[in-house]
DNA sequence: ATAATAGTGTCTGTGAGACATTATGTA
DNA sequence: TACATAATGTCTCACAGACACTATTAT
């Protein structure tokens, strides 16, 4: 080992909303030591000799190189580094938040989604400290819900309300007004954010569903002034 | 150069109130190569042969080691990394937020607190891409500053309203109601993450100063469940 | 008609914004 | 007394929370 440098890499939480409205993350079998064989979260070293022009597009080269996936979102959420979390000795890993379309589908069999909810209770077990990785980027995307826009980058290009107030339950984990959330979205079509898209969706029962679009007009969710749950 | 590993570090925007009420970033005079003998954020190489158990523990020795100084808070900000910040080629390095107290004092002529205006104008340059780091540090502090308690750690033990309003309109770079601090300060209060001290500040003129001490009850800053200046 | 789901309306409470008023000290 | 600064009171507005009510489809 160099004597200034030190095992750098980043790893990514990409996650998916299941059609049944539950949260689940992206994992990938290893097919190199340490951990061979293990389900872990998708990741990369960087060092100089990649061609990555930063650490943002390594992580979305990572994504795009294991997964050939393309998140509607990415954010980074912090950086840990320690000697104990990877057993070839200290090391840092930055973590990503990734979020993706319902529809992204593993392209073959070495990917795999799995419950969020699975690996915070512990019955899904993750190598290095993946789990922990996986809890900090739970953390910020359940903390950001509460007063933003991010869990509309979960869903479909046209999705419903009913939809939306899935998306933040299951971020958020408790139950959501959906006359709140309502509010929410006109504020948001007011600044052009939301486009009413007049298509309708007509399920098997009950009242047609408006078809709405998520028009993001900056690179970070949209603001609210004021807190859910509060 | 390893094959796999890559210059990592840390670096450390600290800020302090003046007198007068204006945000200061602590700079430290650069002992070494790149750079030597310019003014630039004081930080720390990590890897596998510095005793640092943790990356956060990094950030904390760089402070007390290059400034002996202890933060009234300090929070991971953000990691970079690209091939052009340092002249040695691709790296890394993780920014942290470091809050100090007023009295917070350099100990010899390597370092010195200069205007974080003068730093975000462009007036005070900074090697490697420190103006960047220290930008992206100004934008956490005014963001959370909004909904938070984040510029009371920017105070003595004991603070005045009006000190304490200093520090929010200076973490904001723009003015607030009083009466909406107070109004959050004693909601603090009501949760014990203030102490009315009953001392009194007895300036030249006008009526004496109520004096608080702020008492925090978490890691993280108090959390307001709506923003200002909305 | 009935069931099911979508969408609106109404009322309440909280806290920020703005500003007037009162309180308490010094000169 | 006048003056300066601290602290409180009042009114408005925006928006979340809760829940009732209306609307629009299929069977």
């Amino acid at each position: 080992m160099s004597a200034v440098e030190v095992l750098a890499g980043v790893d990514i939480v990409a996650l998916r909303l299941s059609e049944a409205g539950r949260l689940q993350v992206l994992l990938l079998c290893r097919q190199r030591e340490p951990y061979e064989g293990q389900w872990a979260l998708p990741g990369v070293l960087v060092n100089g000799r990649c061609a990555d022009v930063s650490l943002d597009a390594a992580a979305a080269r990572a994504l795009v190189d294991k997964a050939r996936l393309q998140p509607q979102y990415l954010e980074q959420v912090a950086t840990v580094g320690n000697g104990a979390r990877d057993p070839r000795g200290w090391s840092l890993s930055t973590c990503y938040l990734a979020l993706l379309a319902p529809d992204a589908e593993p392209q073959d069999e070495h990917l795999r989604f799995v419950e969020l909810q699975a690996i915070m209770a512990g019955q899904q077990s993750l190598p290095f400290d993946h789990a922990q990785l996986v809890r900090l980027a739970a953390e910020r995307l359940q903390g950001k819900s509460v007063y933003s826009s991010l869990p509309l980058y979960l869903l479909a290009s046209r999705f419903s309300v009913t939809e939306a107030l899935g998306a933040y339950q299951a971020c958020l984990g408790q139950p959501v007004q959906h006359t709140t959330l309502r509010g929410r979205l006109e504020r948001m079509r007011a600044q052009s954010w939301i486009v009413d898209t007049g298509e309708k969706n007509y399920p098997k029962m009950g009242r047609p569903q408006t078809l709405l679009q998520h028009c993001p007009q900056a690179d970070e969710a949209f603001i609210f002034d004021r807190s859910l749950l509060a």
